[in-house]
RNA sequence: CGGGGUGUAGCGCAGUUGGUAGCGUGCUUGGUUCGGGACCAAGAGGCCCCGGGUUCGAAUCCCGGCACUCCGACCA
């Protein structure tokens, strides 16, 4: 491609809109334009990358026995409300009406398409195991889209579900998505982790996340370096310490005037946090959202922090149904009093206790009375929870769950999940076979996603200087960037035109910079673009040589042209031999 | 959904006490340049987000929308 004909506008400024690497740097490339708020275009470079990772995705899915399919992002409410998530999903599902008024979603994901679609053909233990897969478009409408291809409203994603016909089926496609996985986010460059995660009300060890490790990731990552044991902060488990057994002393009120929090009272009490009892308070909604059916009081240790996807997997409540609570209504029904509520005393709402507590001696906690705490709190004699449970998150230097090493933490963006659906939709959508024995079961579940786009930005987010994009070879729009620095130099353009020839008959993808701009501008746009190999035509063309240059950095080779074509086929023949 | 911020030329921004708009960059033309985003000169380019109101007069003040954005909540 010459870059005198291409479709190729980069910016000089950054645009006010971006604050991270991979959204200021795709924008400035020109590789995407935004449309409205979490939407954007593609132009030809940013398509040509996004190409490149689709490509991998689907060499690797392929190899991994999955098949190709296309589903429509249009998808009848129908299908929805018979597994019940027409009502469940919330306000992220975009929802539209057809001229006759009939519901329609832009999808947000496609297990009910691939249930239905899968049940119309499928009766027999014979048929399984099936694994299909897709690459399309996904509509959620995001509260906050935010870092531009990172989160978005409209987004590319590989997704793809397997149906076998017991667990042990399951397992073996799991593992094998598992493995495609690591092998995609390896050949696109990306330095990740894969780590358990969240699996909400299915439980079970059934869902790992692939994150691209990076500081503006929103994915928080708990990893013992130890051990090898990596999770998300909503999944890791909190494997808890051996309290001091003491001798249970008498539940005693005192006067702590103004200690709001944990801090204040426990300097108040010359008592250090861990003999503190945090409470946090929740109200409970209807289906609905409409009505507060109830209250919940969760009490965790004084120097922990609440992990709310805990809490909700312990209540067995759906995520929206939970909210931080009213405390003036909430008081008049259980004596609760912000700043003040304590275990004992409460009524009328759900307790839930960290499991932490339970061998907790001599606690402080609030006295559900303005201004008072108790001191001396044991459970078991003076309160008892309805539930009890590991509501807490595991941070940096706690101990790990599995070896009791401190744990370390990272951010990182999930690129990818790998979830076991079990029978959650094929019961519901009656996808069922027949075993040998005549005998009918559900189909069993596992599905599978990558978010393209967003693997892009992380590819960025990670391969980047301060000058511009440094793109691994394996997702680059374009192999080798061509700087002709003296356009009206017969010599340079003859040697310029020559190499670029060569390399486009063996298979390269080049970009010769043929445009009438002066070098400095060339150079600072080859660096920008960030196309991992440079040959420069210039001031050493007179005595038959160029420059040959990676972006990712190195020496500066001076070498004939013919030497520049020959390392730079040999270069990318490498990459594509893998 | 709560709390901030911002909407002025393609992009980045200024615009004072209210008097019908400017800078940088990019674009066009001519000239001089030509290895790390050149210089000189001449141009083109505006529904000052939208709708009301106050005023002789509104980019500017007031009210109401909308959009974008940041922090948080939320995120199969």
């Amino acid at each position: 491609m010459r870059a005198s004909q291409m479709y190729l506008y980069t910016l000089r400024e950054v645009p006010s809109e971006a604050e991270i690497a991979s959204h200021i740097l795709l924008l400035r490339t020109g590789a995407i334009r935004k449309l409205a708020s979490g939407v954007y275009g593609f132009m030809p470079l940013g398509q040509r990358a996004l190409r490149k990772v689709e490509d991998i995705v689907r060499q690797e899915m392929d190899a991994a026995g999955a098949q190709e399919i296309h589903m429509s992002a249009l998808q009848p409410a129908e299908l929805w409300q018979e597994s019940g998530r027409w009502a469940a999903y919330g306000p992220e599902m975009w929802r539209v009406k057809d001229r006759n008024g009939r519901e329609f979603c832009l999808g947000p994901t496609h297990e009910e398409v691939f249930t239905d679609i899968v049940r119309q053909n499928i009766d027999s233990y014979r048929q399984l195991p099936v694994n299909l897969y897709q690459i399309q478009t996904k509509y959620r409408d995001e509260a906050r889209p935010r870092f531009g291809l990172i989160r978005s409203r409209e987004f590319i994603m590989k997704d793809n579900y397997s149906f076998d016909k017991d667990e042990e089926g399951l397992d073996i496609s799991y593992k094998n998505m598992y493995d495609a996985y690591s092998k995609v986010f390896d050949r696109c460059g990306l330095n990740y982790r894969p780590v358990e995660a969240d699996s909400g009300a299915i439980g079970g060890s059934g869902s790992h996340e692939f994150c691209a490790l990076c500081e503006v990731g929103e994915e928080e990552i708990i990893y013992c370096d130890e051990c090898g044991m990596a999770a998300t902060d909503e999944r890791a488990e909190f494997k808890d310490a051996v309290m001091p057994q003491e001798a249970e002393l008498p539940l005693e009120k005192v006067h702590t005037p103004g200690t709001k929090t944990i801090e204040e009272v426990c300097d108040f009490l010359k008592v250090p946090q861990d003999k503190s009892i945090k409470a946090l308070l929740f109200e409970l909604y209807n289906d609905e959202l409409t009505d507060v059916i109830g209250y919940v009081a969760a009490f965790i240790r004084g120097d922990r922090q609440l992990n709310m996807t805990k809490l909700v997997n312990a209540l067995g409540c759906h995520e929206y149904a939970i909210a931080f609570a009213n405390e003036g209504a909430m008081h008049g029904v259980t004596g609760a009093v912000g700043g003040f509520t304590g275990p004992v005393g409460l009524h009328d709402c759900k307790i839930v206790v960290d499991s932490e507590l339970v061998n907790a001696k001599n606690m402080v906690a609030g006295a559900c009375e303005e201004d008072h705490h108790m001191i001396n709190v044991n459970y078991g004699r003076d309160y008892k929870g309805d539930i009890v449970a590991d509501i807490k998150l595991l941070q940096a230097g706690d101990p790990c769950p599995v070896c009791g090493k401190p744990v370390k933490n990272a951010r990182g963006i999930e690129v990818g999940q790998v979830f076991k659906l079990h029978t959650k939709y094929s019961e519901p959508m009656h996808l069922t076979f027949k075993d040998e024995n005549q005998q009918e079961h559900p189909v069993v579940m596992g599905c599978y996603g990558i978010g393209v786009t967003r693997t892009l930005a992380a590819i960025v987010e990670q391969h980047h200087d301060d000058n511009g994009i440094i793109w691994p070879m394996s997702v680059t729009p374009y192999h080798v960037m061509i700087t002709l620095c003296g356009i009206k130099d017969d010599v340079q353009v003859a040697m310029a035109e020559d190499m670029y020839k060569k390399l486009l008959d063996a298979g390269v993808e080049v970009v010769l910079d043929d445009r009438d701009e002066r070098p400095g501008v060339k150079f600072k746009d080859a660096d920008l673009l960030g196309f991992p190999i440079r040959i420069t035509v210039g001031k050493k063309a007179a005595e038959g040589q160029v420059e040959y240059k990676l972006r990712r950095g190195g020496d500066v080779e001076v070498i004939t042209p013919a030497e520049a074509v020959e390392k730079a086929i040999a270069l990318v023949n490498a990459e594509r031999r893998g």
